[in-house]
DNA sequence: GTCTATAACTCGATAGAC
DNA sequence: GTCTATCGAGTTATAGAC
């Protein structure tokens, strides 16, 4: 366990607990017993330890992802688990996560690492699961990316009108069309 | 014409020629004639200029959404319309739009405002839309909320990613599920 | 109401000593 | 790795001119 992981760890555990908002370096470093010299010597900027935080955050919602379409017959019986684990926690990281991906969409160096994260391990993962279903290839391409859009958008409705029901229907409602487009030739 | 109304008017001008990045109150006012002290005194700080600027965004969006409906037999074609036009700007505006509204997520006061523009205007025009094609009320609500969804979603996939061509697919696969959908009983 | 000038405070970032 | 400045920038406040 190397010092940047330590503080790391603090620092999510930190955030999930008192939220993200807009707290300083100061006061995150008080609360986690180091100074706000050491956040920027182990992560260099202010962004850097968030994208370090947002991207932990990712790995491990991937992970949780992987392991219930492994475990789940049904892959949408999984996706709905997975979403309603998300959604929950919406009020607390989803402002950090669309504010760090702001910083990936304007290409500074410091998220390019999650750029590449937001980019290619959702798509992925969702992609296997319909190539699982018996989907071709272009198909399972375009349905990975509307199931991760859909959810980012009902994410963003979440976190921004606090409408979990509306969500939780239109994401139901989702996940019925897409079964009838599968069944349908 | 306001002083405020000038001051909005050439800060969108710049930042639509300039992008709108880490832009400083201080770079900005320079660039369009004015002191960051008179931003301030106008619209209270950066984050209450960001925001008017998103709004004033908004506002002319929805407005060319409104009339392009109105002006379509079609609804899906003036959707199909309207998407282009929004992801043509995607790389300017919606780094700032998504950065705003982690504002609105997190009840920043100075983001009330921009939160029922998010929250209100899009939906209630899309449900109009959906109810003009004979759709019911609860439909209508969810088809709009999930058409919002995946617009947003797509429009981050393409400011992230950059892969417009994707995003197009997506979209028109999207609009001919949603007519399948209403098709069947 | 609009604008200029100035100062003080917080915060992110950086340099340098140890 | 750690600590003590130091700087630029956003923000707020005050005083005052037009």
């Amino acid at each position: 366990m190397t010092a940047r992981d330590e503080l790391l760890g603090r620092s999510v555990a930190w955030f999930a607990e008192h939220g993200v908002g807009d707290t300083s370096l100061r006061t995150l470093a008080a609360g986690i017993g180091t100074s706000h010299r050491m956040l920027n010597y182990h992560f260099g900027s202010r962004a850097g330890l968030l994208g370090a935080v947002v991207e932990a955050v990712e790995r491990a919602e991937q992970d949780a992802l992987r392991e219930l379409v492994a475990t789940h017959e049904d892959p949408f019986e999984a996706g709905a688990l997975f979403w309603q684990h998300v959604a929950d926690r919406a009020a607390v990281f989803a402002p950090l996560f669309f504010e760090l991906s702001t910083h990936a969409m304007r290409g500074e160096p410091h998220a390019a690492l999650l750029r590449r994260w937001f980019a290619e391990g959702w798509s992925d993962a969702l992609a296997d699961g319909y190539r699982r279903l018996g989907v071709d290839e272009d198909r399972a391409a375009t349905l990975a990316l509307q199931s991760l859009a859909m959810a980012r958008g009902l994410l963003f409705e979440v976190a921004v009108t606090g409408d979990r029901a509306a969500a939780d229907t239109a994401m139901v409602r989702w996940t019925a069309m897409v079964r009838r487009e599968l069944e349908a030739p």
